[in-house]
DNA sequence: GAGTGGTCTAGACCACTGT
DNA sequence: CAGTGGTCTAGACCACTCC
């Protein structure tokens, strides 16, 4: 601790805990600080580069450092699949006229905008093993992007992979035309006769890649949780894989257990 | 993208992910890779801590910098709820003979150790809010680490909060001394008539505060997973509040939502 | 244009690791 | 002891923001 940059951003630390300096405050100017500390300026740097890694600050270009103010959150929620399983065998009608998104957010259809693209490919060693086949297994790559229309970042990066033999049987779910599909993924599935029966789903956390931090537009000193589902149909049969990476600063994730009675 | 230490940071990236440098090896010494790009040694000490921060290498000091190898992880399910209230009200020898840690882990209850301190406080806004009570409600804080007996680094942080007037009719449940209860949370509270219905999981991620990486022994450029998990009891109570902080490279959280048949 | 943070240099000295 | 990363200096020039 007898670093003079760990001294510098423990003071700091201390004034922005204690609330002297409060969220969205601007601090003193670097040469500022480092005449106050006696330091030079690489040193007051290092020191509030410690901070931001803690995303306790902010830095921004020309204008100053800032106190970081807490993120309002998304909450995605477990019951969605629920939610989701319930409404794919409602009308067209219905299911057309909202989805899980929008439910979740509070936002109406017409504040998103949602994109989709497909790809066919093979299963790695990865995806095999995610999904229990063999390695050089057809599949379907979706790739989707949802963000509301006032921002230009997604709320989240999603990667979904179908086995291909297991959704031939309707073309209309190779074409990534028809999305927005009325009734999301559930919806898809049941034309093919697919009920999903459960539903798993693997959470992690790390700091973003830099492409990550690019497409959603996370300042530097956040972190992304990862999440792994897996769809398990009534047949036991895996489904789908799909892979899905949110801001840790922006999302929040419930998950309710209900517990059988004594 | 005109940036040194940008380019170096993009070119020793590309290396490792196309497997040039391999996990576990050592990267060219700081000043000679300063020497290779033509630049001085702060700025490749600039693009080494942005692989860094990616979690992509350790910087080992005296030793010199490594490709990062991924981590071995534990999984935390939450089916273990269930098997938890089940457990509850097995003999007390059964329930003394291995807990839901253990369970998880693989390890027996000798491999594991556990510590356990209990404060009385009284509950402030956030704990308030959480718990649907007054602010100033007295309350049992009750502070958890276990780790593995070969290792030095807590698997996580645990803050448990009761309600202490529900709790008040079991003295010995406001003695840290007779942690660890054989068979946990629930069994505790089973011993005043409580009975948990539900649990709710809310997971974000961050970066770790400095006291979180000093106890759980994080690298810089980890993340940690915070998991605030609220139990709800059969008569609409919120009988627990716990806060649990994870380290985000070392923990799978493992979710698995059942669906109602068509 | 004044003030701010962003990048970079060239070199010093210290602390840690392994032989 | 040699080699490595960790810290720090003093100053230069650039890029951005706001008036």
């Amino acid at each position: 601790m007898a670093v003079a940059y760990e001294r510098i951003a423990d003071q700091l630390r201390q004034s922005i805990r204690a609330g002297q300096l409060m969220p969205g405050d601007r601090l003193p100017a670097e040469a500022k600080l480092a005449e106050e500390f006696g330091r030079s300026v690489p040193t007051v740097r290092d020191a509030l580069r410690v901070l931001r890694d803690e995303g306790l600050i902010e830095k921004q270009h020309g204008r100053g450092n800032f106190v970081r103010r807490p993120r309002t959150t998304t909450v995605r929620t477990n019951l969605r699949h629920q939610w989701e399983k319930n409404r794919a065998r409602r009308s067209l009608e219905e299911r057309a006229r909202t989805g899980a998104t929008e439910r979740e957010t509070g936002l109406d259809v017409d504040d998103l905008i949602f994109h989709a693209a497909y790809r066919e490919t093979t299963a790695d060693g990865d995806l095999a093993a995610a999904f229990g086949l063999p390695e050089g297994t057809p599949l379907l790559a979706r790739f989707y992007r949802t963000r509301c229309a006032a921002e230009s970042a997604p709320f989240s990066l999603v990667t979904s992979y179908l086995v291909r033999d297991l959704i031939a049987g309707n073309p209309a779910l190779l074409d990534a035309a028809n999305e927005p599909w009325p009734g999301g993924s559930q919806a898809q599935l049941s034309t093919v006769g697919i009920e999903v029966d459960r539903i798993e789903e693997r959470v992690t956390a790390r700091p973003p890649t830099p492409e990550e931090a690019e497409e959603l537009e996370l300042p530097p000193g956040t972190s992304v949780l990862v999440l792994r589902k897996t769809s398990i149909d009534t047949r036991d049969r895996i489904v789908d894989v799909s892979h899905v990476v949110l801001p840790g600063d922006r999302t929040e994730m419930l998950f309710t257990t209900p517990l059988e009675r004594w």
